[in-house]
DNA sequence: TTGTAGGCGTTATCAC
DNA sequence: GTGATAACGCCTACAA
């Protein structure tokens, strides 16, 4: 049987002979109806093709059960893993995801922030675009109560919730590292620095410098989109310098593979004539040959912790104000594209900061 | 300005003195209305925090510009591409995207199906779980008139609308390449043979080595879920087999590398001991050391062509009846990891199916 | 255990 | 140009 108008829980009453608030009833096994009842409703409901209309109850209940997520790109290895984090925490507390990506423009970002408010969205994630110059546009958030929660790249100086690594330390870390295996010309190569994520990164790397006494070179720091043609631009760069740097620090591992690959393309050997570190700790920084250092980042429990900690927020609707900035561990995992000095590769990085 | 009740457009009209009906056209720029009024309308509703409710608007008009998204998970490269090719689509023409994951898993992709059902979704675009064994919970879709539109991994053979490659092709082409190389004893790694895309792959495989009279051995053929731990063990049986493997071919190139990987950690050379060749051009597949032999897919491309076919449907609403599934071309990427006979690489398979 | 009635916030229709 | 009013489909007091 179907008709092509909409069937609804009134069809279903009159069909059945019953008030429309029974059939309600029936549809969300309240132990109210009878079970006779309740069967025939079912019954009814499928076969005139009855489906529920989420949004007339989302207007009825003031509330939607959904949960928006703005991320810069969908295409990334630590984004993906981070949404699937995210994910899994969002259905298991029975939210659904409203996903758009800011293709790292702060004004797809103002636009997707103002369009999940409209949705109603019961709280959202947000990852930052690159050039995102401030937080205005998440503004009416707070000023309506909605549950925000930053991830990763935030800004670490305001009110909001966030869930982020210690990114300086973590810079501070690989630097001193490299230093420690006779380094002293490094390049970082890194994203936007208008991101803390990357910001914190190199102000680890110079104060590691700093704390090495080896003067801080502003040209041996490249800010790059970290794309695959930038990566490959950059790593060019690189072997044409008059004085070959030692090291290079990528704020990637992918970005980092790549460089590598185009340093031993240029006949370069790993680490000996140029150290490689990465970032991430994804699974090409050990499918590469040499394997790459790097430091291992959480994202997919970040995703789940950001998740999580929103819904607490949305579900229980009290203590907002409690602003919490979470930060989780991150690793230095020392491998062979780092090892100029020959022994055991381990994990437990040095940690001097 | 701030109170905590929800503002709605009446008051706007009542502060303003003016009909809702006004204030509705004045929010949506209604050419009906006098300048001066709408800037009145704009600036109370800025003012005192009015938002939009999109889903007063959905009840109303009967649609959601909602567009919904199933696909077995999102950290994978090859998912992840093909999403952003889906949401740029969508989002360009106008929709929103709202995306679960069913974690391969055919009862979480019946409850997404459903639940966005309920959400009113405008149309579902869908990646097959592995286990998915029917199509029973898409039906209600097209019993209701919401287009569908499967991609990638579909059901070849029946009514609902596909985008896809030509797998078996690409399965034939790459075996044949092997062959040409010298290879008689290939191992064939791939994925849950109940979806197409590996099943596909697998006939294309064993037609080609009946073309070349090569007795196919089952014994061959690892059926496996494609994860980073089940490509290791994978790895390790094969060095294991008495009659050592001379080629390897691999659903996917991440496990493609991760077999290689193995390999040259047990001292094998690639590809003279062991050709091996993966899928999808990641590009991981560049990386590698050596590069790897692959078939250049086009996720992203796939996603748009899905998104567009099912924006087509949605808004024309007419001819949904015209069943469409759309092959897209798919490539043959010849490099070192298959090169047994020394050639230069080049990248115009032998298409000889 | 079931029924009645009003409202959630918007838009469309018709009137003025 | 603006106003009044009736839906859209559901839920929830309250009543029976």
């Amino acid at each position: 049987m179907n008709n092509n108008k909409t069937v609804t829980i009134y069809d279903l009453a009159e069909h059945l002979n019953l008030a429309p608030s029974t059939i309600s009833r029936g549809l969300q096994d309240n132990p109210a109806v009878n079970a006779k009842t309740r069967k025939r409703i079912m019954a009814a409901a499928q076969d005139m093709g009855y489906r529920f209309n989420t949004f007339a109850r989302n207007l009825r209940q003031q509330r939607t059960n959904m949960i928006g997520v703005i991320v810069p790109r969908l295409n990334s290895y630590f984004i993906s893993t981070m949404l699937a984090g995210i994910e899994k925490e969002i259905n298991s507390a029975g939210y659904d995801m409203l996903i758009s990506q800011s293709l790292e423009l702060e004004q797809n970002e103002i636009k997707y922030a103002k369009a999940m408010l409209n949705n109603r969205v019961d709280g959202l994630i947000v990852n930052l675009a690159a050039n995102t110059r401030n937080l205005d546009h998440f503004r009416e958030y707070t000023r309506h109560n909605i549950p925000l929660v930053f991830v990763d790249r935030v800004f670490e100086n305001d009110d909001f919730n966030k869930v982020m690594i210690n990114n300086r330390k973590a810079g501070y870390d690989i630097t001193s590292h490299l230093v420690e295996q006779g380094c002293r010309r490094i390049v970082h190569l890194t994203g936007s620095l208008m991101r803390n994520v990357y910001q914190e990164r190199k102000l680890g790397y110079q104060q590691a410098l700093a704390a090495k006494k080896i003067a801080y070179d502003e040209t041996l720091v490249m800010e790059t989109e970290l794309t695959e043609e930038a990566s490959m631009e950059a790593a060019q760069r690189i072997l044409q310098m008059e004085d070959r740097p030692d090291a290079l620090f990528v704020s990637n591992d992918m970005s980092a593979a790549i460089c590598m690959k185009v340093f031993k393309d240029a006949g370069l050997r790993i680490p000996e004539d140029i150290a490689v570190a990465g970032f991430n700790n994804e699974i090409i920084s050990r499918l590469s040959d040499p394997m790459i250092t790097t430091i291992n980042y959480p994202g997919e429990e970040m995703g789940r912790t950001a998740a999580r900690q929103l819904i607490n927020l949305v579900d229980q609707k009290s203590s907002g104000d409690l602003t919490k900035s979470i930060i989780l561990k991150s690793q230095l995992m020392v491998r062979e594209s780092t090892l100029k000095i020959k022994q055991q590769p381990n994990n437990d990085g040095p940690s001097t900061y």
